[in-house]
DNA sequence: CTGAAAGCGCTTACAG
DNA sequence: CTGAAAGCGCTTACAG
């Protein structure tokens, strides 16, 4: 049974195709169709079920009204949060969402916007990695909307929506410093990217405006696509060898290694040996004691999101790029 | 600047449109274009970055290489990392993926499946709710390969991928009634779904089983949509209410609920009470003392869901379906 | 060994 | 108030 095609409508309705086409895209007033002609082709099409081929469409207009997301790994509970918030919203607008994981490779990521151009999405929500500048810029150039989050690319204008990461961190420094801790710990990892350097800085510079010193002994960067097995081993062997009273990990999933090495080595937390995760994860709420973490506010991001590139997708002429910095919290658990 | 068209390399290589397309196909062998002309052809693509327009393609062939996924909720973890491994696997064959959340509705749902549609994806890959059933007849009659998982549909004759979740529940409770439990609870959802009277049944038949008697008091059925402030508030009411000394929770969310209520009402998981839930959790094996899961093999589903999808794909006759049942693993934590 | 032409299903400028 | 026709960028049956 092959799909009905604008043309079986049009012979059906006996008007032209044109008619028919005006009056799905509700150009009919505009065009001073009459409104029997209206009425009777509404009619077949509801009847028949027809729907248009958006391919076709697409090839003529070249648009799609999808949006292509870009994101580091969709498992990732943080990256899949967003990415529900904005399909609901795009959603709403008509818009349907693509999306794909770049699992930090430039090679893939690379494809991956190859293949949504040829796909002609019309606009990327990415959450970017180094190595990507020149793609972006070309995307920009053929005036595609584009919105980075989580992540900004210093070398490329283009619009940004993300969290405080360095107030964030130097806010949790700051209230370590406030219990008195001295020996801080920090568990990053090596990514270059700018939130991640941003924490890095914030932890930093919280230590030295608190008076504390600086230790590279103190900053363990783990790799990035390893296995969770050898970053235990890693963590365990930071936590041996010093005398830590407190530990901001850079990631979520950092910390939940953390936590399992905790576990093993049987060392408490609490008032001796403090912790704060970046962005949250149910796990954390549920430990005993809670573990405090920041919370980025995904609702704002998303929304902030959705907002710029449908602004840009509905605007004719070309708007200024923005960065939007939205403060992460810290919550305090114990 | 425009994108280059097929024209393009033909106009600059001096040969036809035919040529060149069959050239990007891989068919000029079969075809017998010269081995001269296949190189001054490629090196041109090369050099210029040409990438075939996928929607022509599509509106021309009648295919997308994209395969729909519709799930629940994207952001449930369970969904997050099975899309995740189709996702890697699909890729590799040169398969994309655009996925979205049905929500639990079934309006939703079918507006899903119309837009994937229209957009003539390949195959789809479905975790099902009732009341869709027609809709996936429709496909089917289509010719469209469709893949169910997690969830099956009774009355609908199609290819499906999931676990056990009756043996896995009826162990879940096999395991307790070991321990000595004699008052079993189940906290479990509200929707119609296979997997989830499966479990149901599966606890009910091994309470019989064993000669404890079945008791509707001890099954808290959780609406689904509802907000967890009142789901915490029923969960706080069956174990304030009752002498439970164990509890299945069909599902991680329900279960990481609970644990917020135990956590509240400072009862202590052990040798009086015990815990399992369905599906595992990062915050399972976290959580102090561990709580015992029900796992479900991912890589197993995700590679049979793949296999039989991409089966389907490259076969020209239709294949008959298969029901592949994968058992889950009861994983004991303390 | 290679090419001209039809056609996939739409949209839209133009004509009447 | 409505329609014929061009064209989006491909693939492929047919012809030579």
């Amino acid at each position: 049974m092959k799909a009905l095609s604008i043309k079986d409508i049009a012979i059906k309705a006996n008007v032209s195709i044109t008619t028919v086409s005006f009056i799905i895209n509700g150009k009919a007033k505009e065009k001073s169709i009459s409104e029997a002609v209206i009425e009777k082709v509404e009619k077949i099409i509801k009847e028949s079920g027809y729907k248009p081929n958006q391919i076709a469409r697409s090839l003529r207009t070249g648009n799609s009204n999808i949006i292509g997301l870009i994101v580091e790994d969709i498992s990732n509970s943080f990256f899949a949060k967003i990415a529900r918030l904005i399909e609901d919203k795009a959603y709403k607008r008509g818009y349907k969402i693509i999306y794909s994981s770049t699992e930090n490779s430039v090679e893939k990521a690379q494809e991956l916007i190859n293949m949504f151009k040829t796909r002609k999405v019309d606009a990327y929500i990415i959450s970017p990695i180094k190595g990507i500048e020149e793609d972006i810029r070309m995307l920009l150039s053929d005036d595609k909307p584009v919105i980075l989050f989580d992540r900004n690319l210093a070398d490329v204008n283009v619009n940004y929506v993300g969290a405080n990461h360095f107030n964030a961190s130097y806010q949790s420094i700051e209230s370590f410093v406030e219990q008195g801790k001295k020996n801080i710990a920090l568990v990053t990892t090596d990514i270059d990217v700018e939130q991640i350097t941003e924490r890095f800085d914030g932890y930093k510079k919280a230590l030295l405006d608190s008076g504390l010193a600086y230790s590279e002994e103190l900053v363990l960067k783990i790799h990035f696509n390893q296995d969770e097995e050898t970053t235990i081993n890693q963590i365990k062997n930071l936590f041996n060898n010093q005398k830590i009273d407190a530990v901001l990990f850079a990631t979520n999933y950092l910390a939940i290694s953390g936590l399992k090495v905790l576990k093993q080595i049987k060392k408490e937390i609490g008032s001796e040996f403090s912790v704060i995760a970046y962005d949250d994860h149910e796990a954390f709420e549920l430990h005993t004691p809670g573990i405090s973490t920041i919370q980025q506010p995904l609702e704002d991001i998303a929304e902030t999101v959705i907002k710029l590139l449908l602004n840009q997708l509905s605007s004719k002429t070309k708007l200024p790029n923005q960065q939007v910095i939205i403060p992460a919290k810290l919550i305090i658990r114990d």
